[in-house]
RNA sequence: GCUGGAGUGGUGGAAUGGCAUACACGUCGGUCUCAAAAACCGAUGGGGGCAACUCCGUGAGGGUUCAACUCCCUCCUCCAGCACCA
């Protein structure tokens, strides 16, 4: 006998909806709890990962309800992005009718998963209820002068003539076409989150409840690192390089300056010296290299003269000035003080270019090594030597003092510098959010007025897949008169980034259908912030960094009252078969409808609960599935069979559970709580269970198996959901045993188990020990040093 | 190179100083059946022993402790992120 998984989950997910069962209002009786999975692309199925973080997620969320939490639980769609355009140049539909049909798709999906959503916060941010927001968001940037305008060097593929961003550039080729990407300067809209990078970098230490990994990969990302901006003096001029150094312990030692080949003096410190040809020439090579490929080719570093020299303002002498493809524009200076007998890489290229070395710094031990004779460079602490006056300190002292000595003599500064750039947010895209801006010949870059917003997307553009952005050739878009002067001007026909759009949804969903702003004050007071927030670990840098900075922004603008967005964070981990992540280029995905149709959405969930802990990485078997439906069935037939009483063991058993099971989820340890409600039922399966106790398991296992858990609290009499009832409380006092079993270890192994009362002496404890047969053999002819009592659980005696 | 994480039966995994391998999958044996499936019962880390039992065993080596998968040191392997970052 089966259960008939097919009509009951239908059935359940008939009602849910019809009952409105998951719908969350804003009460401030009642403690809220905001629960939040990283919303999907709309690729119009649903895979295996979907399954795994939003199962997670409804476990969470069912089991906050039956805690007594208001409860929300919200579902969305990412859906602006590439995907829809590529679609649409493939099969000649429009982005906006491919969408809202894998939207349609992916929703009938994710209800046959039976995931307790409040659909009716649902939000697209492809809608321009949405997007209208992202365009007044950008506005108050714009206001704030933390969205501008800027030309730099930007990733171009010259077949598909459009930009790309660093991710869609695999090995310096473009990721869709393979063309070799060059670099081109380009007027770009960035986003300031550089504004933010000493907050952004602080709060982390909020984070209390969010991975250690994406904490650390975080503060790797803004990248802060602290020392000197030392100043050379050009020779024969006033001019100054700017060189950054986290080892100005070792300035003495510096016998050579080197600048990227973009770096604005270069020219000039080129110009009419015989070494001009060739340093242009290697300028040229350098800038037609992208940065991937700059930075792939690790072997040689390559560099040139260039004919000038700069006096270390230390000790004033006079070292050559080169340029070279390892140090780059932007970071630091983009210039820096070479010191090969302390730095592997300068080292190196000292060697190569047979560059004069000086060691400043000796480790204690090895007497005194002649910098000739070095095979590496020196990169560990020790001793200050040939650094004037500072001999003699070490080099941690000497760092703190040489640093203050400089800014003193004003020839440095102490700084610091961030690895962590402006936002780049243009894409030459049309299915994204255009950006409100309007160019005007004579006002400039003007503002679109907020009552001009949205900037709707015209329905139709021309989708060729030849490049450039395809708002540009909708003339009725592009065309405009000025909001200022009223003369004919142009609108911006870039998109913003996808990234842009999902930087603050959590917010919208606190109020998906207000129109006054991005969201309600007021019901974001309420739910913020979100409580629990579950996602993929490739989400660890971009998307939670952007909305950290956004959350931050939106606290300036005195919005919310609270810095970060997300109090605990949860990375699950991937879903792999054979030990490979499922992808369609490897032909091992396994697709979650089959396994529905097959064995029931409540046996897909408690496999993937069952088979490993959340953040880990996930082996697919359709064996253990097939495991999971079998307990489902075992637990069904235990219902045929009830008793009028149940037998004290059981009892005892079901409070040990309720315990363990109530601590499990709340740490998310769903595969140990599913370990522990598999063993009281094989307690009951032996000794039967009455309708309390059997009631009590329904709703242990109600945020796993909700259609299942629903049939069988039905059956068992309630007219009300399951969800309406309360968490099982358990008896400390059925937990307590009267007698407890005492492992008897001899120096640390076990020998011997007996069961004594609770509670009992020491003294009577080694008398009934000293009588233990089965220690007789191990304790004849020598004398215990030493009892070891561990009360209720092990006595070692040491011989 | 830096940062973070992991390494336990045939497999997924449990145990955070106190009985290593819970719970499941698989395999083997049994009950039921004409038979099969389902269901149920039992065995299942390795070596030795007829057996009671015993020795070994959590990537390797060392240490702390009455007691170490767990803490400390050194190393190896794998995974992930960042990286000519000055």
């Amino acid at each position: 006998m089966h259960y008939d998984f097919k009509k009951i989950e239908e059935k359940w997910q008939k009602k849910w909806q019809k009952t409105r069962a998951f719908r969350a209002q804003a009460d401030p009786k009642r403690k809220k709890y905001y629960l939040l999975e990283m919303f999907p692309y709309p690729s119009g199925k649903i895979h295996m990962g979907h399954v795994r973080n939003y199962t997670i997620g409804d476990v969470a969320s069912r089991f906050k309800t039956l805690e007594g939490y208001n409860v929300m639980h919200p579902m969305g769609f990412d859906a602006f992005g590439q995907p829809a355009e590529n679609a649409a140049i493939k099969n000649k539909t429009k982005p906006a009718d491919w969408t809202r049909k894998c939207i349609k798709e992916m929703e009938t999906e994710l209800k046959k998963m039976g995931f307790s959503y409040d659909w009716e916060r649902e939000v697209s941010t492809c809608s321009s209820d949405y997007y209208k927001w992202n365009q007044w968001i950008f506005l108050k940037m714009f206001q704030r002068g933390l969205a501008y305008r800027k030309a730099s060097q930007v990733n171009w593929c010259p077949s598909c003539a459009t930009t790309l961003a660093n991710e869609e550039v695999i090995e310096g080729e473009c990721w869709r076409c393979h063309a070799k990407v060059e670099q081109k300067e380009l007027e770009q809209w960035y986003l300031k989150i550089t504004e933010y990078k000493e907050r952004l970098l602080e709060d982390l230490n909020q984070l209390k409840d969010w991975p250690g990994r994406v904490v650390a990969m975080q503060n790797n990302w803004i990248g802060k690192s602290s020392g000197v901006d030392i100043y050379f003096r050009l020779e024969n001029s006033d001019k100054l390089i700017s060189v950054f150094t986290t080892r100005v312990d070792t300035i003495f030692g510096a016998t050579y300056i080197v600048l990227a080949p973009e770096h604005p003096l270069v020219l000039g410190l080129i110009k009419g010296k015989p070494q001009e040809n060739e340093a242009l020439g290697f300028i040229k090579k350098v800038a037609s290299e992208s940065k991937v490929v700059r930075a792939a080719s690790d072997v040689k570093k390559e560099g040139v003269f260039t004919g000038s020299f700069a006096i270390n303002p230390v000790n004033n002498e006079k070292v050559p000035v080169w340029i070279a493809d390892y140090v780059l524009m932007e970071y630091g200076t983009g210039a820096i003080m070479a010191v090969p007998t302390h730095d592997q890489r300068d080292f190196l290229f000292a060697k190569e270019h047979s560059l004069p070395m000086r060691t400043v710094i000796r480790r204690t031990e090895d007497g005194g090594q002649k910098a000739e004779d070095l095979t590496g460079a020196y990169e560990g602490d020790g001793v200050q030597v040939n650094s004037g006056e500072f001999d003699g300190l070490s080099n941690q002292e000497a760092k703190t003092k040489i640093a203050q000595w400089m800014e003193d003599k004003g020839i440095g500064k102490i700084q610091t510098h961030f690895r962590l750039r402006d936002w780049l947010i243009s894409r030459q895209r049309y299915w994204g959010t255009p950006i409100p801006m309007i160019y005007c010949p004579a006002c400039g870059i003007v503002p679109v007025p907020d009552k001009d917003l949205p900037v709707e997307l015209p329905p139709d553009a021309p989708f060729t897949g030849e490049g450039g952005s395809p708002l540009s050739k909708v003339k009725k878009f592009v065309e405009v008169n000025c909001p200022k002067c009223k003369v004919r001007a142009r609108r911006e026909t870039d998109t913003m980034a996808t990234f842009f759009d999902s930087s603050w949804y959590f917010l919208r969903f606190c109020s998906p259908k207000f129109n006054a702003a991005p969201f309600d004050v007021h019901e974001a007071k309420y739910w913020m912030t979100v409580d629990q927030y579950i996602g993929g670990i490739e989400h660890a840098i971009l998307h939670l960094l952007y909305s950290r900075f956004f959350t931050k922004f939106f606290q300036d603008l005195k919005m919310i009252d609270f810095s970060e967005p997300f109090a605990k964070l949860l990375t699950q981990g991937m879903v792999l078969k054979d030990g490979e992540v499922m992808s369609k280029s490897r032909g091992n995905i396994v697709d979650p409808d089959s396994m529905i149709k097959n064995y029931g959405a409540d046996a897909l969930r408690l496999f993937i609960l069952f088979a490993a802990p959340p953040e880990t990485e996930l082996e697919w078997e359709e064996r253990g599935l097939e495991g999971a439906y079998k307990f489902l069935n075992r637990v069904w037939r235990i219902q045929e069979n009830l008793k009028d009483n149940a037998d004290p063991q059981v009892l005892k058993a079901l409070h040990k559970t309720i315990k363990k099971v109530g601590t499990d989820f709340s740490e998310f340890k769903f595969n140990t709580a599913i370990a522990s409600l598999m063993e009281l039922t094989n307690v009951i399966y032996q000794s039967g269970a009455d309708k309390q106790v059997f009631s009590s398991l329904v709703i242990m296992l109600s945020p796993i198996v909700p259609h299942f858990a629903e049939e069988l609290w039905g059956i068992l009499g309630n007219k009300e959901s399951i969800f309406k009832a309360a968490w099982p409380k358990y008896d400390l006092k059925l937990l307590v045993e009267e007698n407890v079993e005492l492992v008897i270890q001899i120096n640390g192994k076990v020998r011997s188990k007996i069961e004594v009362p609770r509670g009992i002496s020491e003294d009577k404890l080694k008398e009934l020990v000293q009588k233990d047969e089965k220690l007789i053999p191990w304790l004849e002819g020598k004398t215990p040093k030493k009892f070891i009592i561990v009360p209720q659980k092990l006595v070692n005696i040491v011989i």
